[in-house]
DNA sequence: GCTTTATGGAGAT
DNA sequence: TCTCCCTAAAGCC
């Protein structure tokens, strides 16, 4: 379930393989079909990725939007160019699986996995996806193209590359000037926006709010991207009560939160992993992100002892949402 | 095999 | 503030 730095991950996927390559379109689901035959053998010209949307552009003026909501996620087959920016080449993107395998390796700097930063881009290829469940039909060969898995609402396919969406919670086409005006709504992102200028925006909108911080920060017309393990993991980072009303927080604990979150983004973008914990010591580092439930300051960790100083984490629901935090350290 | 859960958001009330 | 939608995997029996 991505927040917004998958969704700057997958944008420079489409980017390497589709952009510029003509592609066919369906929707073996059946739940987009209309909108599969307007782009079908079309070709990709440009791709924007905003907070957690995702904007792919087709000839002539047609952008469909993609937002991937709680459970959607893209699978790309077949060969894949990855992005150097990208540490890692895998076949899902967006959701990882839940059993402590992220598909996108932590630690394997210098393996097979990885990518130089100043390299080329590569060919790899990658399996349909590497659950459990496909493994096997993965490893049988490779079939072109790959079978239908589940419910896909769109399939994109190149010669050589196959993109997959299923389960979004928004795939639609739109004119030039609709996707202008979706993007309008949305509060700054760092890797969008100017990085200065949206501090002052972010800033300029907290610091006038009555509305708590916990919920500003999940407010995509606040600041886009960050969503419920970002929100709670840098309310910590500042040590910052999630109640506190926007306006009652100092101005530089706001302008710090807008450059945590510049700097946590071009981690997440980088490394594939919601890494908020990269100022603990590379031991300390290299133990926690073992394990999948142990890398994080507070997110999935109600009632277990604060890292910090002991006291038990809290969850409690904010706007039906799960929200974890130290009354202790965020007083 | 069934139930629960999830990194989200829109729309109704 | 509540309800609903989307899908797959983990958790539990």
């Amino acid at each position: 379930m991505p927040e917004g730095h998958s969704v700057h991950r997958i944008a420079r996927q489409f980017d390497r393989n589709f952009v510029g390559r003509a592609v066919t379109a369906s929707s073996p689901q059946g739940r987009f079909v209309e909108g599969a035959s307007v782009i079908d053998r079309r070709t990709p010209t440009e791709v924007r990725a905003v907070g957690k949307q995702m904007f792919l552009e087709f000839d002539d003026d047609i952008w469909l939007r993609v937002h991937l909501g709680m459970y959607g996620a893209w699978d790309f087959a077949g060969e894949i160019l990855v992005d150097p920016t990208i540490a890692s080449a895998n076949g899902r993107m967006g959701q990882t699986n839940q059993r402590g395998t992220d598909l996108e390796p932590v630690f394997d700097t210098a393996g097979e996995n990885s990518l130089s930063s100043i390299g080329a881009p590569r060919r790899t290829r990658v399996h349909v996806r590497m659950s459990e469940q496909t493994r096997g039909l993965a490893d049988e060969g490779d079939q072109w193209p790959p079978p239908v898995v589940g419910q896909v609402r769109l399939r994109l396919m190149t010669d050589a590359t196959c993109a997959d969406l299923r389960g979004p919670t928004a795939c639609q086409l739109q004119t030039p000037d609709e996707m202008l005006a979706t993007v309008a709504k949305l509060g700054p992102d760092p890797l969008v926006d100017d990085v200065a200028e949206g501090e002052e925006r972010f800033a300029a909108v907290v610091r006038r709010k009555p509305t708590p911080i916990g919920l500003l920060l999940m407010d995509q017309t606040v600041v886009s991207g960050i969503g419920n393990v970002y929100r709670a993991e840098m309310l910590f980072r500042a040590r910052l009560n999630p109640h506190t009303p926007g306006r009652d927080v100092p101005e530089e604990t706001v302008r710090g939160l807008w450059r945590d979150w510049v700097r946590l983004l071009a981690i997440g973008v980088e490394t594939g992993q919601m890494m908020t914990m990269d100022d603990l010591n590379p031991d300390a580092y290299r133990l926690a992100m073992a394990h999948r439930d142990d890398r994080h300051w507070v997110y999935h960790r109600a009632g277990l002892p604060c890292r910090v100083c002991g006291t038990a984490i809290v969850l409690e629901e904010m706007a039906t949402r799960k929200l974890y935090w130290c009354p202790s350290c965020q007083a």
